[in-house]
DNA sequence: TCGTGGAATGTACGTTGTACACATAATGTA
DNA sequence: TACATTATGTGTACAACGTACATTCCACGA
Protein backbone atom coordinates (compact mmCIF):
# COMPACT_ATOMS: atom_id res chain seq x y z
CA UNK A 1 0.00 0.00 0.00
CA UNK A 2 2.64 2.18 0.15
CA UNK A 3 3.17 4.09 -3.04
CA UNK A 4 6.68 3.97 -5.04
CA UNK A 5 6.99 7.45 -5.08
CA UNK A 6 4.97 10.20 -2.95
CA UNK A 7 3.07 12.17 -5.83
CA UNK A 8 3.91 16.13 -5.97
CA UNK A 9 0.85 17.04 -3.68
CA UNK A 10 1.89 15.48 -1.03
CA UNK A 11 5.29 16.91 -1.11
CA UNK A 12 5.40 20.12 0.33
CA UNK A 13 6.91 23.23 -1.79
CA UNK A 14 10.02 23.97 -0.29
CA UNK A 15 10.62 27.48 1.73
CA UNK A 16 11.63 29.85 -0.89
CA UNK A 17 14.16 32.73 -0.12
CA UNK A 18 14.21 36.38 -2.10
CA UNK A 19 15.72 35.59 -5.76
CA UNK A 20 14.39 32.14 -5.37
CA UNK A 21 12.00 30.30 -7.47
CA UNK A 22 8.34 29.48 -6.96
CA UNK A 23 6.24 26.53 -7.99
CA UNK A 24 3.29 28.97 -9.21
CA UNK A 25 6.18 30.46 -11.21
CA UNK A 26 7.18 27.48 -13.16
CA UNK A 27 4.08 26.25 -13.47
CA UNK A 28 3.05 29.36 -15.03
CA UNK A 29 5.80 29.48 -17.32
CA UNK A 30 5.05 26.18 -18.21
CA UNK A 31 1.97 26.27 -19.30
CA UNK A 32 2.71 29.21 -21.09
CA UNK A 33 5.30 27.12 -23.71
CA UNK A 34 2.38 24.71 -23.82
CA UNK A 35 -0.16 26.77 -25.32
CA UNK A 36 2.12 28.19 -27.23
CA UNK A 37 4.48 25.04 -28.23
CA UNK A 38 2.27 22.10 -27.25
CA UNK A 39 3.43 19.13 -25.57
CA UNK A 40 6.38 18.29 -27.59
CA UNK A 41 7.78 21.65 -27.11
CA UNK A 42 7.16 21.18 -23.49
CA UNK A 43 10.69 20.06 -22.43
CA UNK A 44 12.36 21.14 -18.86
CA UNK A 45 15.07 22.87 -20.86
CA UNK A 46 12.19 25.24 -22.23
CA UNK A 47 10.77 25.86 -19.15
CA UNK A 48 14.16 26.60 -17.52
CA UNK A 49 15.35 29.01 -20.50
CA UNK A 50 12.09 31.11 -20.53
CA UNK A 51 12.75 31.51 -16.36
CA UNK A 52 16.04 33.31 -17.47
CA UNK A 53 18.96 32.80 -15.42
CA UNK A 54 18.04 29.16 -15.15
CA UNK A 55 19.52 25.66 -15.86
CA UNK A 56 16.63 22.32 -16.06
CA UNK A 57 18.18 20.94 -12.96
CA UNK A 58 17.31 24.35 -10.88
CA UNK A 59 13.50 23.44 -11.09
CA UNK A 60 13.58 19.88 -9.57
CA UNK A 61 13.96 21.56 -6.50
CA UNK A 62 10.31 22.43 -6.51
CA UNK A 63 8.43 20.12 -8.68
CA UNK A 64 10.76 16.76 -8.45
CA UNK A 65 10.13 15.54 -11.87
CA UNK A 66 8.40 16.32 -15.23
CA UNK A 67 5.74 14.45 -14.59
CA UNK A 68 5.44 16.72 -11.10
CA UNK A 69 5.41 19.54 -13.23
CA UNK A 70 2.65 17.86 -15.43
CA UNK A 71 0.59 17.39 -12.56
CA UNK A 72 0.75 20.71 -11.06
CA UNK A 73 0.02 22.10 -14.56
CA UNK A 74 -3.31 20.05 -15.29
CA UNK A 75 -4.41 21.14 -11.94
CA UNK A 76 -3.42 24.81 -12.34
CA UNK A 77 -5.86 25.06 -15.31
CA UNK A 78 -8.17 23.35 -13.91
CA UNK A 79 -9.13 26.04 -11.54
CA UNK A 80 -10.14 27.91 -14.74
CA UNK A 81 -13.45 25.36 -15.02
CA UNK A 82 -16.52 27.22 -13.04
CA UNK A 83 -17.30 25.14 -10.30
CA UNK A 84 -20.68 26.44 -8.40
CA UNK A 85 -20.25 26.36 -4.62
CA UNK A 86 -23.11 24.10 -4.89
CA UNK A 87 -26.09 22.68 -7.21
CA UNK A 88 -28.88 24.47 -8.81
CA UNK A 89 -31.91 22.53 -8.55
CA UNK A 90 -31.27 21.50 -12.30
CA UNK A 91 -29.00 18.63 -12.78
CA UNK A 92 -29.11 18.38 -16.21
CA UNK A 93 -28.28 21.58 -16.30
CA UNK A 94 -25.45 21.70 -13.80
CA UNK A 95 -23.57 18.83 -16.06
CA UNK A 96 -23.92 20.47 -18.69
CA UNK A 97 -22.54 23.91 -17.35
CA UNK A 98 -19.90 21.88 -15.70
CA UNK A 99 -19.05 20.12 -19.16
CA UNK A 100 -18.91 23.24 -21.26
CA UNK A 101 -17.00 24.98 -18.66
CA UNK A 102 -14.21 22.05 -19.40
CA UNK A 103 -14.37 22.14 -22.94
CA UNK A 104 -13.34 25.89 -23.00
CA UNK A 105 -10.77 25.73 -20.66
CA UNK A 106 -9.23 23.16 -22.83
CA UNK A 107 -9.81 25.39 -25.70
CA UNK A 108 -7.62 27.70 -24.33
CA UNK A 109 -5.13 25.01 -22.96
CA UNK A 110 -4.78 22.05 -25.82
CA UNK A 111 -2.18 20.49 -24.63
CA UNK A 112 -4.43 19.53 -21.56
CA UNK A 113 -6.52 16.86 -23.20
CA UNK A 114 -3.21 15.15 -24.60
CA UNK A 115 -1.66 15.36 -20.71
CA UNK A 116 -4.49 14.47 -18.65
CA UNK A 117 -4.99 10.77 -19.10
CA UNK A 118 -1.64 10.40 -18.41
CA UNK A 119 -1.60 11.31 -14.60
CA UNK A 120 -4.00 10.00 -11.68
CA UNK A 121 -6.34 12.97 -11.21
CA UNK A 122 -5.69 13.39 -7.47
CA UNK A 123 -4.72 17.89 -7.90
CA UNK A 124 -7.20 20.16 -5.45
CA UNK A 125 -8.87 21.88 -8.26
CA UNK A 126 -9.27 18.56 -10.27
CA UNK A 127 -10.86 17.19 -6.98
CA UNK A 128 -13.17 19.42 -6.34
CA UNK A 129 -14.84 19.82 -9.45
CA UNK A 130 -14.98 15.70 -9.32
CA UNK A 131 -16.63 16.37 -5.80
CA UNK A 132 -19.15 18.44 -7.37
CA UNK A 133 -19.99 16.36 -10.30
CA UNK A 134 -20.12 12.95 -8.17
CA UNK A 135 -22.61 15.13 -5.99
CA UNK A 136 -24.66 16.28 -8.52
CA UNK A 137 -24.87 13.08 -10.03
CA UNK A 138 -25.49 10.99 -7.17
CA UNK A 139 -28.22 13.25 -5.99
CA UNK A 140 -29.79 13.03 -9.31
CA UNK A 141 -30.10 9.12 -8.42
CA UNK A 142 -27.54 8.45 -10.99
CA UNK A 143 -25.53 5.27 -9.50
CA UNK A 144 -22.65 4.61 -9.35
CA UNK A 145 -22.18 8.19 -9.73
CA UNK A 146 -18.15 7.48 -10.27
CA UNK A 147 -19.30 5.42 -13.18
CA UNK A 148 -21.56 8.33 -15.08
CA UNK A 149 -19.12 11.39 -13.91
CA UNK A 150 -16.04 8.75 -15.41
CA UNK A 151 -18.19 8.14 -18.76
CA UNK A 152 -18.00 12.69 -19.02
CA UNK A 153 -15.21 13.23 -18.44
CA UNK A 154 -13.66 11.03 -20.94
CA UNK A 155 -16.56 12.61 -23.38
CA UNK A 156 -14.78 16.12 -23.01
CA UNK A 157 -11.22 14.94 -23.03
CA UNK A 158 -12.07 12.43 -25.86
CA UNK A 159 -13.83 14.96 -27.68
CA UNK A 160 -11.13 17.71 -27.41
CA UNK A 161 -8.37 15.01 -28.40
CA UNK A 162 -10.47 14.49 -31.55
CA UNK A 163 -10.53 17.73 -32.58
CA UNK A 164 -6.95 18.47 -31.94
CA UNK A 165 -5.50 16.09 -34.10
CA UNK A 166 -8.12 16.30 -36.79
CA UNK A 167 -6.49 19.94 -36.69
CA UNK A 168 -3.27 18.68 -36.68
CA UNK A 169 -3.78 16.80 -40.01
CA UNK A 170 -5.55 19.91 -41.39
CA UNK A 171 -2.03 21.52 -40.89
CA UNK A 172 -0.06 18.68 -41.91
CA UNK A 173 -1.83 18.30 -45.33
CA UNK A 174 -2.14 22.26 -46.11
CA UNK A 175 -5.94 22.23 -45.47
CA UNK A 176 -7.65 25.46 -44.55
CA UNK A 177 -11.28 25.79 -46.56
CA UNK A 178 -13.72 23.34 -47.74
CA UNK A 179 -12.43 23.56 -51.21
CA UNK A 180 -9.02 22.06 -49.78
CA UNK A 181 -10.66 19.26 -48.21
CA UNK A 182 -12.45 18.74 -50.99
CA UNK A 183 -9.56 18.61 -53.52
CA UNK A 184 -7.97 16.49 -50.80
CA UNK A 185 -10.37 13.91 -50.23
CA UNK A 186 -10.62 13.54 -54.01
CA UNK A 187 -6.71 12.83 -53.90
CA UNK A 188 -7.37 10.12 -51.61
CA UNK A 189 -10.76 8.70 -53.15
CA UNK A 190 -9.32 5.30 -53.54
CA UNK A 191 -9.27 4.63 -49.68
CA UNK A 192 -10.62 7.21 -48.34
CA UNK A 193 -13.63 7.95 -46.18
CA UNK A 194 -15.22 8.61 -50.06
CA UNK A 195 -17.68 11.80 -49.63
CA UNK A 196 -18.72 11.43 -46.04
CA UNK A 197 -15.61 13.68 -44.97
CA UNK A 198 -17.21 16.66 -46.67
CA UNK A 199 -20.40 16.71 -44.38
CA UNK A 200 -17.48 17.62 -41.72
CA UNK A 201 -17.43 21.25 -42.07
CA UNK A 202 -21.12 21.04 -41.58
CA UNK A 203 -20.59 20.88 -38.30
CA UNK A 204 -18.71 23.16 -36.08
CA UNK A 205 -16.48 21.20 -33.57
CA UNK A 206 -18.27 23.25 -30.97
CA UNK A 207 -21.18 21.75 -32.59
CA UNK A 208 -20.54 18.68 -32.29
CA UNK A 209 -19.16 18.77 -29.02
CA UNK A 210 -22.82 19.60 -27.86
CA UNK A 211 -24.38 17.42 -30.18
CA UNK A 212 -22.33 14.31 -28.43
CA UNK A 213 -23.49 16.09 -24.74
CA UNK A 214 -26.81 16.19 -25.41
CA UNK A 215 -27.03 12.61 -26.50
CA UNK A 216 -24.82 11.37 -23.50
CA UNK A 217 -27.50 13.76 -21.49
CA UNK A 218 -30.35 11.97 -23.12
CA UNK A 219 -29.12 8.04 -22.19
CA UNK A 220 -28.75 9.61 -18.39
CA UNK A 221 -31.99 11.04 -18.20
CA UNK A 222 -33.63 7.58 -19.71
CA UNK A 223 -31.79 5.74 -16.63
CA UNK A 224 -32.65 8.17 -14.16
CA UNK A 225 -36.53 8.59 -15.30
CA UNK A 226 -36.05 4.64 -15.37
CA UNK A 227 -35.02 4.21 -11.37
CA UNK A 228 -37.46 6.90 -9.53
CA UNK A 229 -40.39 7.64 -11.56
CA UNK B 1 -1.86 20.00 -50.96
CA UNK B 2 1.40 17.92 -50.23
CA UNK B 3 1.88 16.02 -47.31
CA UNK B 4 5.59 16.86 -45.54
CA UNK B 5 5.88 13.02 -45.92
CA UNK B 6 4.05 10.48 -47.01
CA UNK B 7 2.12 7.94 -45.13
CA UNK B 8 3.25 4.81 -44.40
CA UNK B 9 0.32 3.19 -46.77
CA UNK B 10 1.43 4.72 -50.00
CA UNK B 11 4.53 3.55 -49.78
CA UNK B 12 5.16 0.35 -51.29
CA UNK B 13 6.63 -2.34 -49.26
CA UNK B 14 10.39 -3.02 -50.85
CA UNK B 15 10.43 -6.18 -52.22
CA UNK B 16 12.05 -9.14 -50.27
CA UNK B 17 15.32 -11.15 -50.96
CA UNK B 18 15.67 -14.83 -49.28
CA UNK B 19 16.01 -14.45 -45.11
CA UNK B 20 14.82 -10.41 -45.96
CA UNK B 21 12.75 -9.26 -43.58
CA UNK B 22 9.06 -8.71 -44.06
CA UNK B 23 6.88 -5.83 -42.92
CA UNK B 24 4.44 -8.53 -41.83
CA UNK B 25 6.97 -10.09 -39.97
CA UNK B 26 8.34 -6.54 -38.07
CA UNK B 27 4.23 -5.50 -37.81
CA UNK B 28 3.97 -9.36 -35.70
CA UNK B 29 6.65 -8.66 -33.26
CA UNK B 30 6.28 -5.29 -32.64
CA UNK B 31 2.32 -6.01 -31.51
CA UNK B 32 3.64 -9.29 -29.36
CA UNK B 33 6.29 -6.42 -27.43
CA UNK B 34 3.76 -3.95 -27.08
CA UNK B 35 1.17 -6.54 -26.01
CA UNK B 36 3.52 -7.28 -23.20
CA UNK B 37 5.68 -4.13 -22.41
CA UNK B 38 3.29 -1.76 -23.02
CA UNK B 39 3.43 1.51 -24.77
CA UNK B 40 6.93 2.27 -23.12
CA UNK B 41 8.39 -0.94 -23.78
CA UNK B 42 7.70 -0.37 -27.63
CA UNK B 43 11.35 0.81 -28.81
CA UNK B 44 13.03 0.32 -32.06
CA UNK B 45 15.66 -1.43 -30.22
CA UNK B 46 13.49 -4.19 -28.79
CA UNK B 47 11.65 -4.78 -31.97
CA UNK B 48 15.08 -5.02 -33.60
CA UNK B 49 16.47 -7.65 -30.42
CA UNK B 50 12.84 -9.88 -30.70
CA UNK B 51 13.63 -10.44 -34.30
CA UNK B 52 16.66 -11.97 -33.48
CA UNK B 53 19.95 -11.09 -35.96
CA UNK B 54 18.87 -7.75 -36.57
CA UNK B 55 20.07 -3.88 -35.53
CA UNK B 56 17.28 -1.09 -35.36
CA UNK B 57 18.39 0.00 -38.58
CA UNK B 58 17.10 -2.73 -40.45
CA UNK B 59 13.92 -2.01 -39.37
CA UNK B 60 13.83 1.72 -41.61
CA UNK B 61 13.65 0.08 -44.83
CA UNK B 62 10.60 -1.78 -44.21
CA UNK B 63 8.51 0.81 -42.03
CA UNK B 64 10.45 3.94 -43.00
CA UNK B 65 10.04 5.53 -39.45
CA UNK B 66 8.84 4.77 -36.08
CA UNK B 67 5.52 6.34 -37.17
CA UNK B 68 5.17 4.19 -39.91
CA UNK B 69 5.31 1.28 -37.60
CA UNK B 70 2.43 2.46 -35.22
CA UNK B 71 0.49 2.82 -38.74
CA UNK B 72 1.00 -0.66 -39.73
CA UNK B 73 0.21 -1.71 -35.56
CA UNK B 74 -2.85 0.27 -35.49
CA UNK B 75 -4.07 -1.10 -38.94
CA UNK B 76 -3.23 -4.49 -38.16
CA UNK B 77 -4.78 -5.04 -35.32
CA UNK B 78 -8.06 -3.19 -36.39
CA UNK B 79 -8.62 -6.61 -38.45
CA UNK B 80 -9.19 -8.29 -35.67
CA UNK B 81 -12.74 -6.36 -35.10
CA UNK B 82 -15.35 -7.60 -36.66
CA UNK B 83 -16.97 -5.53 -39.53
CA UNK B 84 -20.11 -7.32 -41.58
CA UNK B 85 -19.98 -7.69 -45.13
CA UNK B 86 -23.51 -5.58 -44.84
CA UNK B 87 -25.60 -4.22 -42.56
CA UNK B 88 -27.96 -6.00 -40.79
CA UNK B 89 -31.73 -4.52 -40.23
CA UNK B 90 -31.20 -2.94 -36.40
CA UNK B 91 -29.31 -0.07 -37.31
CA UNK B 92 -28.74 -0.09 -32.96
CA UNK B 93 -27.63 -3.53 -32.87
CA UNK B 94 -25.11 -2.97 -35.89
CA UNK B 95 -23.61 -0.37 -34.17
CA UNK B 96 -23.89 -1.39 -30.88
CA UNK B 97 -21.83 -5.31 -32.15
CA UNK B 98 -19.12 -2.83 -33.86
CA UNK B 99 -18.09 -1.13 -30.84
CA UNK B 100 -18.35 -3.92 -28.79
CA UNK B 101 -15.69 -5.85 -30.81
CA UNK B 102 -13.71 -3.08 -30.93
CA UNK B 103 -13.94 -2.50 -27.21
CA UNK B 104 -12.49 -6.50 -26.84
CA UNK B 105 -9.62 -5.70 -29.40
CA UNK B 106 -8.66 -3.19 -27.06
CA UNK B 107 -8.88 -5.19 -23.94
CA UNK B 108 -6.37 -7.47 -26.12
CA UNK B 109 -3.92 -5.02 -27.22
CA UNK B 110 -3.82 -2.16 -24.47
CA UNK B 111 -1.74 0.23 -26.15
CA UNK B 112 -4.47 0.70 -28.89
CA UNK B 113 -6.26 3.35 -27.23
CA UNK B 114 -3.22 5.10 -26.11
CA UNK B 115 -1.73 5.34 -29.90
CA UNK B 116 -4.56 5.23 -32.43
CA UNK B 117 -5.39 8.97 -31.45
CA UNK B 118 -1.41 9.79 -32.19
CA UNK B 119 -1.67 9.04 -36.16
CA UNK B 120 -4.27 9.61 -38.99
CA UNK B 121 -6.36 6.85 -39.52
CA UNK B 122 -6.55 6.27 -43.20
CA UNK B 123 -5.09 2.51 -42.51
CA UNK B 124 -7.33 0.12 -44.81
CA UNK B 125 -8.83 -1.86 -42.05
CA UNK B 126 -9.31 1.32 -39.94
CA UNK B 127 -11.06 2.82 -43.27
CA UNK B 128 -13.31 0.02 -43.78
CA UNK B 129 -14.56 0.12 -40.41
CA UNK B 130 -15.39 3.89 -41.03
CA UNK B 131 -16.81 3.42 -43.79
CA UNK B 132 -19.55 0.12 -42.23
CA UNK B 133 -19.88 2.87 -39.23
CA UNK B 134 -20.86 5.41 -41.52
CA UNK B 135 -23.11 3.39 -44.00
CA UNK B 136 -24.92 2.37 -41.04
CA UNK B 137 -25.20 5.67 -39.14
CA UNK B 138 -25.99 7.27 -42.64
CA UNK B 139 -28.47 5.01 -43.50
CA UNK B 140 -30.38 5.80 -39.83
CA UNK B 141 -31.08 8.85 -41.01
CA UNK B 142 -28.09 10.03 -38.32
CA UNK B 143 -26.31 13.04 -39.98
CA UNK B 144 -23.75 14.22 -40.19
CA UNK B 145 -22.64 10.52 -39.92
CA UNK B 146 -19.29 11.30 -39.28
CA UNK B 147 -19.97 13.56 -36.65
CA UNK B 148 -21.90 10.57 -35.14
CA UNK B 149 -19.31 8.34 -35.74
CA UNK B 150 -16.49 9.98 -34.08
CA UNK B 151 -18.50 10.34 -31.12
CA UNK B 152 -18.80 6.72 -31.13
CA UNK B 153 -15.00 5.87 -31.73
CA UNK B 154 -13.92 8.83 -28.84
CA UNK B 155 -15.96 6.99 -26.48
CA UNK B 156 -14.66 3.32 -27.07
CA UNK B 157 -11.12 4.85 -27.08
CA UNK B 158 -11.75 7.64 -23.86
CA UNK B 159 -13.52 4.57 -22.18
CA UNK B 160 -10.35 2.39 -22.69
CA UNK B 161 -7.94 4.74 -21.98
CA UNK B 162 -9.56 5.60 -18.96
CA UNK B 163 -9.30 1.61 -17.80
CA UNK B 164 -6.22 1.57 -18.58
CA UNK B 165 -5.20 4.01 -15.84
CA UNK B 166 -6.81 3.02 -13.74
CA UNK B 167 -5.59 -0.40 -13.87
CA UNK B 168 -2.21 1.04 -13.57
CA UNK B 169 -2.65 3.02 -10.93
CA UNK B 170 -4.12 0.57 -9.13
CA UNK B 171 -0.44 -1.47 -9.55
CA UNK B 172 1.14 1.74 -8.54
CA UNK B 173 -0.32 1.72 -5.16
CA UNK B 174 -0.42 -1.77 -4.90
CA UNK B 175 -4.04 -2.27 -5.08
CA UNK B 176 -5.31 -5.95 -5.04
CA UNK B 177 -8.42 -6.13 -3.94
CA UNK B 178 -11.37 -4.16 -2.81
CA UNK B 179 -10.07 -4.02 0.81
CA UNK B 180 -6.81 -2.14 -0.23
CA UNK B 181 -8.97 0.26 -2.38
CA UNK B 182 -11.35 0.99 0.72
CA UNK B 183 -8.12 1.20 2.82
CA UNK B 184 -6.66 3.34 0.48
CA UNK B 185 -8.86 5.83 -0.16
CA UNK B 186 -9.14 6.32 3.44
CA UNK B 187 -5.21 6.85 3.81
CA UNK B 188 -6.54 9.98 0.80
CA UNK B 189 -9.02 10.99 3.02
CA UNK B 190 -8.44 14.87 3.40
CA UNK B 191 -8.13 15.26 -0.41
CA UNK B 192 -9.32 12.28 -2.12
CA UNK B 193 -13.19 11.20 -3.86
CA UNK B 194 -13.93 10.31 0.02
CA UNK B 195 -16.22 7.54 -0.13
CA UNK B 196 -17.66 7.75 -3.87
CA UNK B 197 -14.35 5.61 -4.55
CA UNK B 198 -15.60 2.75 -2.84
CA UNK B 199 -18.63 2.47 -5.48
CA UNK B 200 -15.99 2.01 -8.19
CA UNK B 201 -15.71 -1.83 -7.76
CA UNK B 202 -19.74 -2.33 -8.20
CA UNK B 203 -19.45 -2.14 -11.85
CA UNK B 204 -16.77 -3.67 -13.65
CA UNK B 205 -14.74 -2.05 -16.57
CA UNK B 206 -17.06 -4.33 -19.31
CA UNK B 207 -20.07 -3.25 -17.35
CA UNK B 208 -19.33 0.41 -16.82
CA UNK B 209 -17.98 0.32 -21.16
CA UNK B 210 -21.84 -1.19 -21.62
CA UNK B 211 -23.72 1.66 -19.90
CA UNK B 212 -21.92 3.81 -21.23
CA UNK B 213 -22.65 2.96 -24.76
CA UNK B 214 -26.11 2.20 -24.29
CA UNK B 215 -26.54 5.88 -22.97
CA UNK B 216 -24.88 7.37 -26.11
CA UNK B 217 -27.08 4.69 -28.55
CA UNK B 218 -30.03 6.58 -26.42
CA UNK B 219 -29.34 9.76 -27.36
CA UNK B 220 -28.57 8.83 -30.84
CA UNK B 221 -32.32 6.99 -30.92
CA UNK B 222 -33.90 10.32 -29.47
CA UNK B 223 -32.27 12.21 -32.65
CA UNK B 224 -33.24 9.87 -35.17
CA UNK B 225 -36.62 9.55 -34.06
CA UNK B 226 -37.28 13.17 -33.91
CA UNK B 227 -35.96 13.61 -37.76
CA UNK B 228 -37.85 10.95 -39.09
CA UNK B 229 -41.33 10.26 -37.19
C1' DT C 1 33.70 -17.19 -61.09
C1' DC C 2 33.01 -12.67 -60.50
C1' DG C 3 30.89 -8.18 -60.41
C1' DT C 4 26.78 -5.73 -58.89
C1' DG C 5 23.26 -3.96 -56.28
C1' DG C 6 20.03 -4.68 -52.71
C1' DA C 7 19.94 -5.74 -47.67
C1' DA C 8 21.82 -5.51 -43.13
C1' DT C 9 24.89 -3.34 -39.92
C1' DG C 10 27.98 -0.10 -37.13
C1' DT C 11 28.83 4.19 -35.82
C1' DA C 12 27.42 8.42 -34.42
C1' DC C 13 24.56 12.59 -33.47
C1' DG C 14 21.03 15.39 -31.38
C1' DT C 15 17.39 15.37 -27.73
C1' DT C 16 15.24 13.99 -23.97
C1' DG C 17 14.85 13.45 -18.63
C1' DT C 18 17.52 13.60 -14.64
C1' DA C 19 21.37 11.84 -11.13
C1' DC C 20 25.26 13.69 -8.82
C1' DA C 21 28.80 16.68 -7.33
C1' DC C 22 30.02 21.19 -6.84
C1' DA C 23 29.69 26.31 -6.35
C1' DT C 24 27.32 30.07 -4.38
C1' DA C 25 24.67 33.01 -1.74
C1' DA C 26 21.68 33.91 2.11
C1' DT C 27 20.74 33.24 6.85
C1' DG C 28 21.35 32.25 12.05
C1' DT C 29 24.51 32.73 15.60
C1' DA C 30 28.53 34.43 18.25
C1' DT D 1 30.83 42.16 12.30
C1' DA D 2 32.53 37.58 11.16
C1' DC D 3 31.90 33.01 10.58
C1' DA D 4 29.59 28.49 10.01
C1' DT D 5 25.61 26.40 8.20
C1' DT D 6 22.49 25.31 4.99
C1' DA D 7 19.33 26.32 1.50
C1' DT D 8 19.70 27.16 -3.43
C1' DG D 9 21.49 27.27 -8.26
C1' DT D 10 24.74 25.35 -11.79
C1' DG D 11 27.76 22.25 -14.60
C1' DT D 12 28.83 18.03 -16.02
C1' DA D 13 27.49 13.73 -17.38
C1' DC D 14 24.83 9.58 -18.56
C1' DA D 15 21.41 6.41 -20.40
C1' DA D 16 17.85 5.80 -23.69
C1' DC D 17 15.50 7.29 -27.46
C1' DG D 18 14.80 7.92 -32.80
C1' DT D 19 17.37 7.87 -36.80
C1' DA D 20 20.95 9.85 -40.56
C1' DC D 21 24.88 8.28 -42.80
C1' DA D 22 28.50 5.39 -44.40
C1' DT D 23 30.06 0.91 -44.62
C1' DT D 24 30.00 -4.05 -45.03
C1' DC D 25 27.97 -8.22 -46.46
C1' DC D 26 25.81 -11.51 -49.31
C1' DA D 27 22.66 -13.52 -52.92
C1' DC D 28 21.97 -13.55 -57.48
C1' DG D 29 22.60 -13.01 -62.79
C1' DA D 30 26.28 -13.03 -65.98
Amino acid sequence: MVATEPLIWHVPEPPGRRNALTRAEIVRTAITIADAAGVTGLTMRAVADALGSSTPMSLYRYVRNKDGLVDLMLDEVSAEVDVPAAPGGDWVADVRALAMSLWDMIGRHRWYAELVDTRPPFGPNTLARARFLLTVLDTAGLRPAVGYASLLDNYVTGNAMSVTRELAMFQRFDIHSVDDLVAYAGEMANDSLDSWVLDMPQLSSDGRFALGLDCLLDGFAARQARMEP
